[in-house]
DNA sequence: ATTCTTATTAAGACTAAGTCTTAATAAGGA
DNA sequence: TCCTTATTAAGACTTAGTCTTAATAAGAAT
């Protein structure tokens, strides 16, 4: 997907920012990613791959990469907070179990339409969201 | 509030669980608040009306409060997580500005009634969530 | 009332996510 | 090729939240 990295380059420049190799390493190495993961996580992936980028670095582009739409905030545990490759899969949010932690995802069109809709209604640019269920799974009613 | 307490302390017997001191404090505690707050301002308050309990009891009693809907989980920063009476209004989520941190609340009823059925829909009690919509306010936009 | 069991508590050590500081590096314009 | 300045790495630092342990007290049993 060279397309990816050349839309990149744009929103970057667009911004009056550097392309730098950890910016592309960085986006390498979260396309790569499958399903849900923490900073922690990316860095290892990104070190095992020969790819450099420090933990500093990473936080210091989170903000950038959420807004040009490559990353996604996934859902937050009382420790860390857990991201998805935007193109890895359509847009959902989560249900999580108080108890076992179980995730399950869910979708919700007319929730997100709403989202849009408050912004507008406020004034807000909305980049994403945060929108977790937080509960008792089937078994841990049970 | 009498009724309050008188709630809490059957819900508390329901679970099996003591009824002790601190625990009548931390929902006194959090009547008193207005507006939104975290473990830290809480903790302060109580210590300031002479009410005791440690940070690790308000820490260890938050699900508890939670479950039982005296308190109601309002918005994460990196730093921390707010939350806020249940009594003190109606209930509503938020808007954030990534850039000014400036807060707006909204009331979205539909939002409300999707949750549920999500819930529903995947065997889930739903207890309370969290529900942040991310982006620039309208004077950050420029 | 008194004793006993056991959940709960305080205190403070501990863990780790995220931030800040500083000096070195490199992107990209001149 | 040089120069400016954003960006980076390294690691010290801050602090929300957790864990451990010994002391305490709620509520049941006697």
């Amino acid at each position: 997907m060279l397309k990816c990295e050349q839309e990149f380059e744009k929103f970057v420049r667009g911004k009056g920012c550097r392309l730098t190799g950890e910016r592309l390493a960085l986006i390498e190495g979260i396309k790569r990613q499958r399903g849900h993961f923490n900073v922690d996580i990316l860095l290892s992936c990104l070190k095992k791959q020969g790819l450099k980028a420090s933990r500093d670095t990473v936080y210091r582009n989170l903000p950038m990469l959420l807004e040009a739409g490559l990353l996604v905030q996934s859902f937050r545990t009382s420790r860390d907070t857990y991201y998805e490759s935007a193109s890895s899969k359509s847009h959902h949010d989560h249900l999580v179990c108080r108890q076992c932690s179980k995730i399950v995802e869910f979708e919700e069109p007319g929730v997100e339409k709403a989202q849009q809709r408050v912004a507008g209604k406020y004034g807000f640019k909305l980049e994403y969201h945060c929108h977790q269920l937080i509960g008792l799974c089937k078994k841990c009613r049970k």
